[in-house]
DNA sequence: CGTAAGATTGATCAGAGTCAACGTACGTGG
DNA sequence: CCACGTACGTTGACTCTGATCAATCTTACG
């Protein structure tokens, strides 16, 4: 199962651009465990690789250098939720629980970095500005979990598929002027959205119809911003 | 609107078993706003009152010392979305964000503690035992959230109501053996659960149709805690 | 070039929403 | 103390969104 191929120990010489930080992030230059980063492994995965097992008890957590990673929670039956999205400077797994209560899989190919959370727990405890900066992180965490709960709760299919490529502009470097490269397959974003592949494509299908995307397989091209927008219903009230 | 009653400044003296705390903060004795206490408003409010004004800069943050909350996410066409319910040593708006992304309402009348988020965040700058347990909260605010998004995403109307009543149950002291008493209409349910009240109500009827439950307005007695808990489907994979 | 995985589209179905009527409990005022 | 009114809860009939089932198309890759 693992194929994960282990190499050398962090040396430190990632490509910056890379991990440009995005959104909520770019307030913090030095980054959430920049100061771990001796004490980090690289870790390459391919592929829908398991990165962590739901249920596994909670003993590493991860940055994303570079891919695209879900967190997926399974149920018996099969059903699957998709937690989030995780990309180049993302980090994975650092709300301290006992287990870790989501899967984590890689959507493309892609390298980590490991840490030991015991590590983070040690420092947050003697470093008060760390602890701080886990604690910004964390609070970020949970808005984004709550903003997903409307989406879920409350919002039509053609309005979670907008609001999804609205935050997929917003996190993934545009790969041309207005196009998004989506890393992920429709099953996963389905299970994102809590909706079906089908009615994701009827969703895409029902967005180009309006013209306000072009969809062509994985590539995603903004035509109207604005009424990507409208589509989405992210203003509140 | 804000009928609020300012009472004097905490007198320290509330009733401990009210404020049993539940679940997750079994483990720390110190509850997480104790040493900030004398810096600290009483305020009350009555059914319905607005506590915190969605889209409001977080200025305050609260404890729960008796009663009810729902914290309400609105949409622009009048959907609505409630994030979470509070009891008593609840804990509501702590999380540092520049402004309150959801409202909050008192269910039923309650008694709050109000804290200045500036001497939250003082604190947390300079008392590292007070940080991790910041922390700590914080991290199982995004463990509750995250659950959230499997029940909303993948789960069925009943399962959805069986899931809500098995959380109930843990959070709130049963009256008697084995009954709850739940303090919210049928309307704030079913935005919890992002159903429709009519749907709720159904719901309850199918569980009551099979013997798991007895249902009379507000008050429910639990029959058949296994039949429960397999109606929620909470197992994972 | 052939195969397989993924994406799309269509037809049908079912679960939950909507609309409407009715029931029940509680609080108020006569 | 009772009668009424209101808010809330329940149930039924019907509708509609999104799921399911199925077929076809496209692309990537061996």
């Amino acid at each position: 199962m693992l194929s994960a191929t282990q190499t050398v120990p962090a040396s430190g010489n990632y490509n910056p651009a890379l991990i440009a930080t995005i959104q909520s992030q770019v307030t913090s230059p030095p980054r959430l465990l920049d100061s771990l980063v001796d004490a980090a492994t690289i870790i390459e995965f391919d592929r829908d690789d398991e990165i962590i097992f739901q249920g596994e008890d909670a003993e590493y957590c991860f940055e994303v250098i570079s891919g695209c990673i879900r967190t997926v929670r399974l149920l018996e039956d099969g059903r699957r939720q998709v937690g989030e999205f995780l990309f180049a400077g993302d980090v994975l797994g650092c709300e301290t629980a006992q287990q870790h209560e989501f899967g984590a899989e890689a959507v493309t190919a892609c390298v980590l970095r490991r840490y030991r959370i015991t590590a983070i727990e040690q420092r947050a405890a003697s470093d008060i500005a760390f602890a701080r900066r886990l604690l910004r992180h964390s609070a970020a965490q949970v808005r984004a979990a709550r903003g997903r709960l409307v989406l879920l709760g409350r919002k039509t299919a053609s309005e979670r598929i907008a609001s999804f490529l609205l935050e997929m502009q917003a996190r993934l470097r545009p790969a041309a002027r207005g196009t998004l490269d989506l890393p992920m397959a429709r099953g996963d974003i389905a299970d994102y959205l809590g909706l079906t592949i089908e009615t994701v494509c009827r969703g895409l299908a029902d967005l180009r119809h309006r013209g306000i995307v072009a969809v062509e397989r994985t590539r995603i091209a903004i035509q109207d911003q604005r009424g990507l927008l409208q589509a989405g219903s992210d203003q509140l009230h």
